[in-house]
DNA sequence: TCTATAGTTCAATAATCGTTGAACTATGGA
DNA sequence: TCCATAGTTCAACGATTATTGAACTATAGA
């Protein structure tokens, strides 16, 4: 994945209600769920959510299929795990010790660093 | 890892400048880098570059000591793999197979759905 | 103490983003 | 054909975000 790319999925994901959208197609799984649940679970009207399906549309985070009347989204489990891969890759080095959670005494010594960091 | 800290998490690295110094800090390593070598490897303005550590900050991404004139910032590796977990944990269901990579011949089939569907 | 270096703070501006209302398109059923 | 349901499009508005210039603070060295 492209830094680019990255960035529109970041940048999709970044919202409060485009979070809880993508969160919902994923327990939805496959087969996705129509628009009109969403807006039922998360109490949003319909121009405000197309507006959100677009920018996640955009970003390649989910597809959608139309089935009679309504609209079905559905999650693209494929582009998160490249947006997680790339950001093990490019956030973690090669190293990827550097990302994995420290040891209990690796632990205690760095809150003794960072207690003394200004945050 | 909460849903409002991952949002803060996501909003941080959904920029570029602010992504691209996370990338360079991670590169950098635990000893982190000045805030001058940063400002001009991205050829950025001190001002502009406080604005997004500031944010990085917030978001917990980063930590800032002072070391005679100079800030040295460094990235926060064990936030970056808390949003690497709430990702994986909450965007891919419990069913992590989702977020895998398909085999060929899943792949295939997949294909032929999306090209159906509207993007 | 004076000066240079390294960043920060703050107010102003421009750009982007999210929400809303109104009008519109598409489909299914009476 | 007419009506109801399900969403989309578009323009307008307010809110948030990023950038900039100018003034300021902190530290080091002469």
């Amino acid at each position: 994945m492209e830094t680019l790319d990255a960035l529109e999925a970041l940048s999709a994901l970044s919202q409060e209600s485009r979070l809880q959208i993508y969160s919902l197609l994923v327990e939805a799984g496959p087969n996705g769920m129509q628009a009109g649940q969403i807006a039922t679970a998360l109490d949003l009207p319909p121009n405000t959510l197309t507006f959100h399906f677009d920018r996640l549309r955009h970003a390649a985070l989910v597809t959608v299929r139309r089935e009679g009347r309504s609209m079905i989204y559905a999650a693209r489990f494929d582009t998160m795990n490249d947006l997680l891969g790339y950001l093990s890759k490019n956030c973690c080095g090669g190293d990827a010790q550097k990302c994995a959670p420290k040891s209990k005494s690796q632990k205690k010594t760095a809150r003794g660093k960072e207690a003394a960091a200004i945050r």
